[in-house]
DNA sequence: GCCAACGTTGGC
DNA sequence: GCCAACGTTGGC
């Protein structure tokens, strides 16, 4: 079964490749997310052995970090039926779970952010279906072609 | 079902 | 910190 690759944003300030790279197993659960169009892609698209980039957003030097594996495929999204909890989301009961999550574990820091403006750079030829560079993109989940997912590690 | 108001994202 | 773009909410 070919694997698919995603990409997947993260603003470096709450939780950056380094904070990955720090952990025990150095993976995680990617949790949080709520939005229904990455909702859908967490739960029905992505399995287990599929490849991401780890993109940092909303920071200094926005660009591609580094590339997680996904260790665990979809599932309901615990952080959602905790009060307590920051992601908390009382439409979102245990017994009706709205929202999902999946494991991720770091396959390797990239050997230099791979920028934004880098990838615009190719916006309007090897990378032109990308969906992170289409206008106003605010999707922290999106889906990353075989063939834009070698484009762009070449470039590394 | 429409759409204005509102909240969030994320580059700059 | 600004603000354009977008998703969601809720009154009607």
């Amino acid at each position: 079964m070919p694997m698919n690759h995603w990409l997947l944003k993260s603003e470096p300030e709450t939780f950056g490749i380094d904070d990955l790279a720090a952990l025990p197993q150095r993976t995680t659960s990617w949790d949080g997310v709520r939005n229904y169009q990455a909702r859908n892609m967490l739960r029905d698209s992505m399995r287990k052995g599929d490849t991401a980039f780890f993109y940092h957003s909303n920071c200094e030097n926005p660009g591609i970090a580094g590339i997680v594996r996904i260790a665990r495929a979809g599932y309901p999204d615990a952080s959602a039926f905790d009060a307590s909890h920051r992601y908390f989301d009382p439409d979102s009961p245990a017994h009706a779970p709205r929202w999902y999550a999946v494991d991720v574990a770091l396959v390797r820091k990239l050997s230099r952010v791979i920028t934004l403006d880098e990838l615009r750079a190719h916006a309007g030829k090897e990378l032109a279906g990308m969906l992170l560079l289409r206008r106003g993109n605010r999707l922290s989940v999106t889906p990353v072609s075989r063939r834009e997912w070698d484009f762009i590690l070449a470039l590394e």
